[in-house]
DNA sequence: GGATTTTATTCAGGTTACCTGACTATCTTT
DNA sequence: AAAGATAGTCAGGTAACCTGAATAAAATCC
């Protein structure tokens, strides 16, 4: 049983990086010519994350893969589309189907967004920067615990994405 | 200059963390009968926290130190009166002004919801936990240096709320 | 092979967290 | 008293989601 006052501490220090985090993300948010945006796995972002892991799926398949329903992932996609970001075609062999590709402009966005490293990360040692990783590795695997308890098919999906997501971070 | 390769480490750890936790957020949202929802610093929980710390003052008084725009502060206030977790009064002094006063359902939602541990903190080691908050303090120092040179105004308001907020944290 | 069911998408409408602009009521300053 | 500044409201807008109902195409059933 570890340590209450520990806990709390550090419990803490995570929720003011929470409120902190939200603060400068806002700041961006707000003064776009500043700075960019930072990432958010959320919404017209994730969309197209998704599709630089695999182009070419269709809206469905995207909706499965990042567990929105269907009709908000239509949403995204129109945005997308409006912004010249990915493109909408008929697929032939089910027209039912519709088929989402990037655009050059969607990918360049995509693979910028995603692959950024936060500043506040130099502000570490070597030491710290593993130490960070090791303790965040512990967390994760005890969210997804948690996530798989409740929902394993949710669980699924998440670590599914997430693996993906990160399959190209490195090279 | 710290090593690149401990940088994209940390960072791929850090940006899952957000992903997963905000998956395991969602899930709580959408069973509401199961947990509760986890406390996030914003809309209407930022309103009753920003009370529990200081009770009955104005409306313009909340958006000010919440930064929020008075229209917002507004609405999330008459959500909260018509969820009878505050109350809205007319100064006698200055009727211009509106005093909002939490109501007992009011601060006890407000008290659960912000000092809960988050139970992931509960796989950590007493060492890890001491890491951890370390390496949360020197990166939350770091964003408010990025905020402060943004806006320095904005930083005053930041920390002055995480201050306030965190008086009560070990009580 | 025509009727039924399933699947992929869309449309309409709703919620929460925000925002800006325009307007009213009240207090302060000149 | 007139002009200005303040606190708050109303109307309307955006982004990220959601549910329900409708449509079109494909798959399955008898």
């Amino acid at each position: 049983m570890p340590n209450l006052i520990k806990q709390k501490n550090a419990a803490s220090k995570l929720m003011e990086f929470g409120i902190v985090r939200h603060t400068v993300d806002n700041m961006y948010h707000r003064n776009p010519d500043q700075g960019e945006r930072r990432f958010q796995f959320q919404g017209q972002g994730k969309i197209l994350i998704a599709l630089s892991q695999e182009d070419g799926i269709s809206q469905k398949e995207l909706a499965t893969k990042l567990d929105l329903s269907a009709q908000s992932t239509a949403e995204f996609v129109n945005k997308l589309v409006s912004k010249g970001f990915v493109t909408k075609e008929k697929s032939t062999i089910d027209r039912r189907m519709t088929i989402i590709k990037l655009t050059e402009a969607g990918r360049e966005s995509a693979t910028k967004e995603s692959q950024k490293i936060p500043e506040f990360l130099n502000v570490l040692t070597d030491e710290e920067l593993d130490q960070f990783t090791n303790i965040l590795t512990k967390i994760n695997s005890s969210m997804y615990n948690e996530i798989n308890e409740n929902n394993s098919n949710l669980f699924k999906k998440t670590q599914k994405t997430i693996k993906e997501h990160f399959r190209d971070w490195f090279m």
